[in-house]
DNA sequence: CTGTTAGCGCTTTCAC
DNA sequence: GTGAAAGCGCTAACAG
C-alpha cells in the first residue's frame, strides 16, 4: 500500500504535525529532525495524497474543461494550451466532452462541480435562459471561451462579427465582387448553431450593408447536396466563397475539385479559424486566424487572477488576423 | 457557500447517517423521511462532494491520461474515445501532456498518482530501464497504449511489425517493385524515436527479407531537406513511397506536388495511421488504418475489468487494415 | 428505521 | 521545536 504521513509519523516517532512540517518545508522544525523524516519518506516512496489535502484546504488545484464536441478540429489546440498553461501554475485539467448534447453538457459541468474543481472553462454549444439559470447557480468560477453564452459570464474569444467584416473587406480589396457566404443556417435535429457562427453570419450581413458587392448566403446543406452545381457562380471569375469555418471550406474545396473547378483560377475560397490541418492542403486556404491557443492560455491566466482575488475583465476579445493563402487570386 | 450533508442533517434534524441514506438511495430508511431530506437537499442545491467521498472510499472515480505530445494528430481521437467510454462507467478523465519530454512525462504521472486516480493510461515516448523502474514502483494500475514500453506493462495497440509487412505486401501486389520507406531513423536532440515507429521499421526490414522487391530506407530529414530530388526514384513508374506515418506522407505529398511530381501517376504514396485529416487531402492517401478509438475504449474497459478484480490480458493487439486510397495505382 | 461513532489523509491551531 | 486535538465532507459499522 501507499504510505501515508501518519505512518511516517509512527515510524519516525515524531508527531503528525512535525512530519507535516518536514514534508512541506514549513518552518519551526529542527533541521536534523527534518532530514530524518525526509529520509524515511524518501525510502518509503511517500507521495502526498492530494485528495486529503484538497479536503482540508478547500482547493483541488484542478480545472475542468468542457467542450461540446470533439469533431471540432479546434479543441485539441485549445486543450493543449490550457493544459500546459494550467500546469505552469500547478493545476491539473479535467477534460470532458458533451457529445454535442446540451443536456450532457450540463451533466459534465455538474460532475466537475461535484469534484470541486477550482474553475470551469466551457466551450459551449449551449445557450439560452435555462442554461444561464443553471450556470448562475454554480458557485465555481466559470469562463466561457470561443462561443459567447451570456453577458453575465466571462468570455474570451475574438470579435467574430468584426472578423468576418475584415474577411469580406479583404475579398473586396482583392477584386472579388460576388461573395457567397456558406454557413449552417438553421438548427436541425438536436444540433444548435454555435453562437460564434451566428456572430459570423451577423458580421456578413453587416458587411453587406456597409460595402458594395453582390452576395448570397448559402446553407451548407445546399452547398454540399448532391446536385449543387457551382457553375452558375463562376460567371466573371470574380466570385469567391467565404465559409463560416475551415472545415466547411475544405469540404467545399473537395467538391469543387471533383467538379473540375479550379481554386483560385475559377473561384476564390476563404475559410475561418486557421485549423492546423490547413498545412496539409493545397491550395493553401486563405482564412481568418483564430488565436485559439492564446484563448486557452488567457482563460487559465484569468482563473489564476480570479483565484488570487483580482478583478477580471468580463469580456476579452483577442486580436484575429487575415491570412491570405493561395486560394485567392492576387488583386486584379 | 455550498451546502454539505452535515448541514442538511442539522437543518432537517436527522442524523448524518440518515441523510446519507436518503441522498444515496440506501435502504433502511422511511420513505417519508427520505422525501423530506431530499426536498431540503434539492432546495438548497446540495451537490455531493466527491473529494470527501473519494477519501473515505479510497477511489476517485477518475482516470489519468498521459500523452507525450499534442502535435501528434492521433491524440484527440484517442482522448475522445477514452473520455466517452470512461464516462459510461461514471469515471472522469484527467488529461496531461508531456511536451515530448521524458522527464515531464514522469512528472505528469507523479501528479496523477498524487491525485490518486484509479488508473493511468500512458501514450508514452519514454522507454528504458529507468522509466520501467519508475513505473514498477507505482501502485496504481497503468496501461500503455500505442507505444509499447515493456513486457511488464499491459499494452493495447496494434501489431506494428505485421502492419508494415501487410502494407508492403499490398504495394507489391499492386505491382510496385521499388519501395522507399521513409521514417525518422535516429534520435536527435531530446526527441526519442517512438517505439511504434521502431517496430514499423523492423517490420519493413522483415518484409525486405521475406519478399522480393527493390527497396531503400530514407530518413525523413533527408526526404524533406531542401535539395532532395526525387526524380532519381521515378524511373519505371513502379516506385512507391511508404511512410512511417501519415504526417510524413502528407509532408512528402506537399513536396512532391511542389516539384510537379504526380501521385499516383509518377509515384505511389502510402501512409500509416489513417488520421482524420486525410479526408481533406487529395489524392486520398492509401494508409494503414489504426483503430485508435478502439484502443482508447479497450483501455478503459480493461481498467474496469481490472478494478473489478478480473484477470486482464497483458498485451492486446487490435486488428488493423489496409486502406487503398487513390494515391496508389491499380494493379498493373 | 435511526443515531452514534470512528476514520479516510491531511493541515491548522494552540499548547507545552 | 514539538505534540495533541480538531476538523475538512463523507461513509461504514454497530447500537439501539
Amino acid at each position: 500500500m501507499i504510505v501515508t504521513s501518519k505512518e511516517i509519523a509512527k515510524i519516525t516517532g515524531f508527531s503528525r504535525g512535525t512530519v507535516d512540517r518536514a514534508l512541506n518545508n514549513r518552518l519551526g522544525i529542527n533541521p536534523k529532525t527534518k532530514q530524518q523524516i525526509l529520509k524515511v519518506a524518501e525510502d518509503l516512496g511517500y507521495k502526498p495524497n492530494l485528495i486529503g489535502q484538497s479536503l482540508v484546504k478547500g482547493k483541488t488545484m484542478s480545472l475542468g474543461v468542457v467542450v461540446f464536441d470533439l469533431e471540432n478540429r479546434f479543441f485539441s489546440q485549445l486543450l493543449t494550451a490550457i493544459e500546459y498553461r494550467a500546469r505552469d501554475y500547478g493545476y491539473f485539467t479535467y477534460f470532458t466532452a458533451a457529445n454535442n448534447n446540451p443536456q450532457e453538457e450540463i451533466s459534465c459541468i455538474d460532475h466537475l462541480v461535484n469534484r470541486r474543481v477550482d474553475g470551469i472553462i466551457v466551450y459551449s454549444a449551449n445557450r439560452g435562459k435555462e442554461f444561464n439559470d443553471y450556470l448562475s447557480k454554480i458557485r465555481i468560477p466559470i469562463i466561457t471561451v470561443c462561443n459567447f453564452v451570456s453577458d453575465e459570464l466571462p468570455f474570451i474569444g475574438i470579435d467574430d462579427v468584426q472578423a468576418i467584416k475584415d474577411a469580406v473587406e479583404n475579398l473586396v480589396s482583392r477584386g472579388y465582387d460576388y461573395i457567397l457566404y456558406v454557413s449552417p443556417l438553421k438548427k436541425k435535429h438536436e444540433t444548435v448553431i454555435l453562437s460564434a457562427l451566428e456572430q459570423r453570419l451577423l458580421g456578413f450581413k453587416e458587411a453587406v450593408a456597409k460595402m458594395k458587392f453582390r452576395w448570397e448566403i448559402i446553407d451548407v446543406d445546399r452547398a454540399f447536396s448532391g446536385d449543387a452545381s457551382f457553375h452558375e457562380y463562376l460567371g466573371n471569375g470574380k466570385t469567391a466563397f467565404l465559409c463560416a469555418n475551415d472545415v466547411i471550406a475544405l469540404h467545399l474545396l473537395n467538391r469543387l475539385k471533383k467538379k473540375g473547378i479550379q481554386v483560385p483560377e475559377d473561384v476564390g475560397l476563404m475559410g475561418f479559424d486557421n485549423i492546423d490541418v490547413l498545412g496539409f492542403v493545397t491550395p493553401k486556404l486563405a482564412t481568418v486566424n483564430y488565436p485559439v491557443a492564446e484563448v486557452g492560455r488567457k482563460a487559465v491566466e484569468t482563473f489564476m487572477d480570479k483565484l488570487a482575488g483580482k478583478q477580471i475583465e468580463n469580456q476579452v476579445y483577442l486580436p484575429h488576423d487575415i491570412l491570405n493563402g493561395s486560394s485567392l487570386r492576387l488583386r486584379g
